[in-house]
DNA sequence: GCAATGAATTCGCGAATGCGAATATAATGT
DNA sequence: ACATTATATTCGCATTCGCGAATTCATTGC
């Protein structure tokens, strides 16, 4: 019972510091427009692949994200709003990073990479 | 011009990271209700007072609450969001954790204090 | 000046975090 | 079987975090 507590807002402790980190920012405004595989995430964002997949591994532990494996490729997606505080982080990152250049910059390539299909 | 990007960034990096720990949850929740005096927090949260402290001065420096002195006490309250960030943020507080065990005994508890006026 | 009270800071520690570099795993094509 | 490609994991390290314990600072009243 002390332990469902702790559980509880924990759950939610780390949900805030999944969010807390840049290239988890990133990455997770990046799926908004859609799934994505890791080799797409590494281009447009510019860093070594085994920091994007430990990153990934992040944020599927706490299950903001969702993995799909077809073939050689993982693809990532979005993970659906179980709980408030997740719905709100979502919110957030539809509405509250648009003017971040950083963030900007990554739609732009991102753009590019989704007109050619997958990773290319 | 880099550096104002990662300010930017990171700026909201803070903001994600302070809401990541429980005690500061727990503080930032109470504070809803008004301003309060670190005694009253302590006394709530139970825990010891550097400790209480020491989170306040987390939140103070990225500027999620504000203090005003008056003889020996400090009244702490919510500072006004800045921005779309910290506006999503008090959105979760108040609308995600009524249902947290912890928070809601915080409740409980924070109404005598509140009742009695400042802390005696 | 001095004691008392509210609050902040310092210190030392263990745990968690983020990283680059290297390596491992897994699926595919030949 | 073997090379290739996409992804994940491990290792070692530096940094940050959160904590309890002790101490310091600041204000007030005597």
């Amino acid at each position: 019972m002390k332990i469902m507590e702790k559980e509880k807002v924990s759950c939610a402790d780390r949900l805030f510091r999944a969010f807390s980190d840049r290239t988890r920012l990133r990455i997770l405004h990046m799926l908004r427009g859609g799934e994505l595989c890791v080799c797409d995430l590494v281009s447009v964002l510019n860093v070594p692949q085994p920091k994007v997949s430990r990153h990934l591994s992040y944020l599927r532990r706490c299950r903001l994200v969702r993995v799909r494996k077809e073939g050689l490729w993982c693809y990532y997606e979005l993970a659906p709003a179980r709980n408030t505080v997740h719905t709100k982080l979502l919110e957030c990152l539809a509405s509250c990073f648009q003017d971040v250049p950083e963030i900007r910059k990554d739609a732009v390539r991102l753009a590019k990479v989704r007109k050619n299909q997958c990773c290319e």
